[in-house]
DNA sequence: CTGGGCTCTGCAAACGGTTTCATACTCCTC
DNA sequence: GAGGAGTATGAAACCGTTTGCAGAGCCCAG
């Protein structure tokens, strides 16, 4: 391994020159900088980063916890946050909490020591806990909002209002919000929207259950969703959406002939399906990268008073699983 | 932050016995480890693993390069991973090459300093750069084989010849092959595989083009299979098989009565979409775990002569994709 | 010619651990 | 009671880098 000493002693000069070639190339006269680089890439000299961060007290490693790598809405955010990462030299730290709240904090403090910052994607722990993550560690929240912490979110109640909207043009007036885990900040803020925007309309807001964010949660709130009476859904997310969609054909419901259903998220799954999954279209590369800057502004500026909280606008994409309501299946199912 | 010397003088010891405590406990007196250990959860001492890592050469990292995360195949290779990998308190850096070539070998020597190996997975590089990476930093390859590196790879030829008996029972006699990536060595050993199958059941098979292994390249390669006239397709992968599912069925041809589909990796999607698509299993968390195991015991025998080479097997999954072959639009289409 | 200020470079001390080597102590045997 | 083996601990060197401080050399003004 070439340490900065081969480097050095190859070029003529001491480490400290070296070293000062890298950090500040301004001060060391151009003829020996310019040897010393030379000396450098012929060696193929890297910088041990190890070594660096053991005195500069940074290590250029960001982490990233999120619930569930399996849920194709957190890939997409993986890659929009590294691809930010990368251009700042930084490398990212991935760790899957698998859904699970108990084991989030201790990820954050066994990370802690490796990483300048964390950016917390979804987190499910409480506030208390999220404040305690911050002192930890420079922490960004991610679609999640709390405590006055640097956050990038989505803007969930006027996501809602557009879901509304556009079920109210095509005439529902009973429509069901299928919610997802219970301890999710964007489920809450999502019923909060929805109620509003139904009551703006004079919609009636059926509320139905908790089920886990995934496909077969979705499966399994088939029932209740056809209990209900409503003739619209809107879906926690879109693979509850899709899991609902799925049990729903299963037991011969035409979508979206006899229900319609709208997603969250716009995973690239919801393309795929047919019908297509009418769904609104989070931003979730732009959410990574802008979680990025914001976390290496935060490490920039460690004082700074007001840490920004960011929102990036939701639109809906209009696919193939909403149309007007079926009269005759309404007034069947609400018998 | 909370050092050894704190947990030495709290402890009333000298650094090294609290060194000691952690790394090789057995040599130190029980009253006094004791001690120490107690002072060091009481103070929350965490080692610095730079520090460590600087004197000791290893990091407790290790690094996971792929080709693109989008690709539901990954991120389940990347849970299993990391699973495997916590266990053994290694960390995990996550990088994605966009499915570019090019750039792996240069990640992987950007990423060599701060990890203690890598779990290369489908590689897309040349052998020579392959045997390069492996030099830089200890290597294992994921899904991939080549030059006698240590390797955690899949049943492609037994998972082809599963699918042309399965097809073969059904009455196929005209078999496609959709290609991936020209670089995919499972490309090719899967290519290999199918042509001896297809030949012990006397089945032509028809090779159809190079296609991007995500759902668009299997649209384009709609048109393709169309004009080659045959009864069933393999595809490379389970994202071409839908891409190709889904642009057929836009263009009014039934699937299974008009053509039979089978994929390969049987991602999450494939079950959620209708019809459920007809794959070949592929054991991803799984092989991944392998992999990491693979990679800790390349770490702690460096000098092991016979580096394994592990091959788990693939299942076929029949779903809905599959159907006997339909005689009159056989007859049409190669007309 | 002297002295003050600048610019550039080197020395040496960190950073937080691990590890080699030496030392002090205990215990046992002859 | 002396000597040797064995055990538990501490002192100090080291890993590769950054950085405060000092010093060398130079230029220019007085």
């Amino acid at each position: 391994m070439v340490t900065i000493r081969d480097v050095a002693s190859a070029a003529g000069v001491s480490p400290s020159t070296v070293s000062r070639c890298f950090t500040q190339p301004e001060i060391v006269e151009a003829a020996t900088r310019e040897r010393v680089l030379r000396m450098a890439t012929h060696l193929d000299y890297r910088p041990n980063r190890a070594a660096r961060g053991l005195i500069t007290g940074r290590t250029g490693n960001i982490g990233l916890l999120l619930p569930d790598l399996a849920n194709p809405f957190f890939p997409s955010i993986v890659k929009g946050i590294q691809h930010q990462a990368h251009l700042s030299e930084y490398q990212v730290f991935v760790v899957d909490t698998d859904e699970d709240p108990a084991v989030e904090l201790g990820l954050v403090r066994s990370l802690a020591k490796q990483v300048d910052g964390m950016i917390l994607c979804s987190p499910r722990m409480r506030p208390a806990e999220l404040a305690e993550a911050a002192t930890v560690s420079p922490t960004v929240l991610l679609h999640r909002r709390a405590g006055g912490l640097p956050s990038v979110g989505i803007g969930n109640a006027d996501a809602m209002r557009q879901a509304i909207d556009h079920l109210a043009a095509l005439g529902h007036d009973r429509v069901g919000f299928v919610s997802g885990p219970r301890r999710s900040w964007s489920g809450r803020q999502r019923v909060a929207g929805i109620r509003k925007a139904a009551a703006a309309h004079g919609i009636t807001l059926e509320e139905i259950g908790h089920f886990a964010p995934t496909f077969e949660g979705g499966s399994a709130a088939a029932q209740g969703v056809l209990l209900s009476g409503v003739t619209a859904v809107v879906a926690y997310n879109d693979l509850i959406a899709l899991g609902l969609l799925n049990a729903l054909r299963d037991r011969g419901v035409d979508v979206p002939r006899d229900l319609s259903i709208i997603g969250v998220d716009d995973i690239s799954v919801s393309a795929m399906v047919r019908p297509a999954l009418t769904t609104l279209s989070v931003p979730k590369e732009e959410s990574g990268r802008e979680a990025v800057d914001l976390l290496l502004q935060v490490l920039a500026h460690p004082g700074a008073r007001n840490p920004p909280a960011e929102t990036l606008p939701c639109r809906l994409t209009v696919r193939q699983t909403t149309a007007p309501p079926n009269q005759r299946a309404a007034t069947r199912t609400t018998a």
